[in-house]
DNA sequence: ACCTGAACACCGTTCAAGT
DNA sequence: ACCTGAACACCGTTCAAGT
C-alpha cells in the first residue's frame, strides 16, 4: 500500500543480512530495525518468504543498467562484472537471486537488457530466451558460488582436504596440486569465463567459425 | 562415531526434504522419523547447519561415476545428465550443491572425474581447475534453475508477467513472446547448453576452430 | 557410547483490539 | 490504513542425568 515504507522495510532487512548474516534476519530483527511490532510488517510485505522475494528484488534495483550506446558484448560483460560487484555488496543475500523465480519488474528490466544484447547480436529471435537462460545461470552461479565460499573451501586446507583420500584415488588432483594451493586470481578467471560464454553467443549468432570482433 | 547410524539419520533428512519440502527439515522431525529424541542426533551431525551439509554428501553419493572406458565428451555429458537426473530426484534438496563448499570425499570424487575428462580433452593442466569451476558451475546452476522454479516464474502468467511493464519497456520481451509462452522442451535445451559448454572445452584443449569430433 | 527430559531463548503467524 | 499485544505451535541448542 504504502511503496515507501515498503522499501524501507526491504532495506533494513537488506542491511540486516549484510551486517549479521541472512540467518539474523526474522520478521523479529527487521520489526525492531524498523521501529516497530513484527506484526506491523505484514501488511507490507506479506510473509517471511515474501520478504526474502522482496529483498533480491531490492538488489536488482541496485543494479546499474549498462549504457545502451555500448556493443553488445561490452554491454553484457558491464552488466555481469555490475552483478559480480553487487554479488560482493551483499554476499549473504546474493545467492537468494538463484533460488527464486525473477518475476519483479526490475528483474524483468534485468531480462529485458541482455534480451536486448542477444539480440543485437544477431541471435535469431527463437534463440534469444535460451541463450538468456544461459549466460544468467552462468554469471549468478558463478557470482554465488565467489562469495558463499563453494570455490574455496575451508580456507587454506586444500592440501589436507586432498588428503583425505589415497593419491591414487584422485591422480588429477595431485598432478594439479600446485595450481589447487595456489591463491587464484578471480576477477582474471571470470574475465576469462566471460570470454568464453561470449564467444558461444557470437557464434550462435552466426559469427565465423575463428571468431569475429564487434 | 557410529558410520551407519549417521547414514540413516541423513536419508531420513533427504526423505523427508522430499516428500514435504527443506523447510519441514527440522532436528525435531528428523528424530522423530528416525524414532528418537532430537537431542540424540547431535553425537552424528553435531549441529542443523552440519546435517545439511551432510545430506548434500549423501546426494553426490547417489551420483553415478561414468564409465571411465568413454571418450571424454561422452564422461562430461553423462555427468551432466546424471546431475539433472539428481536434480529431479531431489529438488529440494539439490540447490544446496551450489549453497556450500564441496569438502567431503564423495564430492572430491566427483571433481576427480571432472577433472580427469578435462585433462584427458589435452586442456593444459594449470586450465583444468579454470574449467571445472565453470563446468561445474554451468551444470550445478542450470538443473537448480530447473527445479527450483527460476525458469518458469508463476507457472503460465508469463503473458501476465510480461504487461506488468509496457511494450516500449520491454521491446524484445513482445518480439520473442511467441516463443516465452510457448513451453519449452527443457531436455533439447540442456542438451544444447551442453554441447556448447564441450565447445569451449574443446577450444580451451586446442581443438581446430571449427570443432572437431572424439 | 548412546539416549532422555526439562529448560532457554528464540521463531512465523493468527486473532482480536485499538486509532 | 496502520499498528499493538497476547497467544499458539513451533524452532536449535545447552545442560544434567541416566544406562
Amino acid at each position: 500500500v504504502n511503496r515507501e515504507r515498503q522499501r524501507q522495510i526491504l532495506d533494513a532487512a537488506l542491511a540486516l543480512a549484510d551486517e549479521r548474516g541472512l540467518d539474523s534476519v526474522s520478521m523479529r530483527s527487521v520489526a525492531q530495525r524498523v521501529g516497530v511490532t513484527p506484526m506491523a510488517l505484514y501488511p507490507f510485505v506479506g510473509s517471511k518468504a515474501a520478504l526474502l522475494e522482496g529483498m533480491v528484488d531490492r538488489l536488482l534495483a541496485e543494479l546499474p543498467v549498462p549504457d545502451p550506446e555500448l556493443g553488445w558484448r561490452e554491454r553484457l560483460a558491464t552488466l555481469a562484472r555490475a552483478l559480480r560487484v553487487l554479488a560482493r555488496a551483499h554476499p549473504s543475500s546474493f545467492p537468494l537471486l538463484l533460488a527464486r523465480p525473477a518475476v519483479s519488474p526490475d528483474s524483468l528490466r534485468v531480462v529485458e537488457t541482455i534480451f536486448q544484447a542477444l539480440s543485437d547480436a544477431g541471435l535469431p529471435i527463437d534463440q534469444v530466451p535460451r541463450l538468456e537462460r544461459m549466460v544468467s545461470t552462468f554469471v549468478l552461479g558463478y557470482a554465488a558460488s565467489e562469495v558463499n565460499g563453494r570455490f574455496s573451501p575451508g580456507t587454506l586446507d586444500t592440501a589436507a582436504r586432498r588428503d583425505q583420500l589415497s593419491p591414487a584415488e584422485l591422480p588429477v588432483h595431485h598432478k594439479a596440486a600446485f595450481w589447487l594451493d595456489r591463491p587464484v586470481d578471480w576477477d582474471a578467471e571470470f574475465e576469462a569465463d566471460l570470454a568464453d560464454v561470449l564467444a558461444i553467443v557470437g557464434r550462435a549468432a552466426g559469427d565465423s567459425p575463428g571468431g569475429g570482433a564487434v
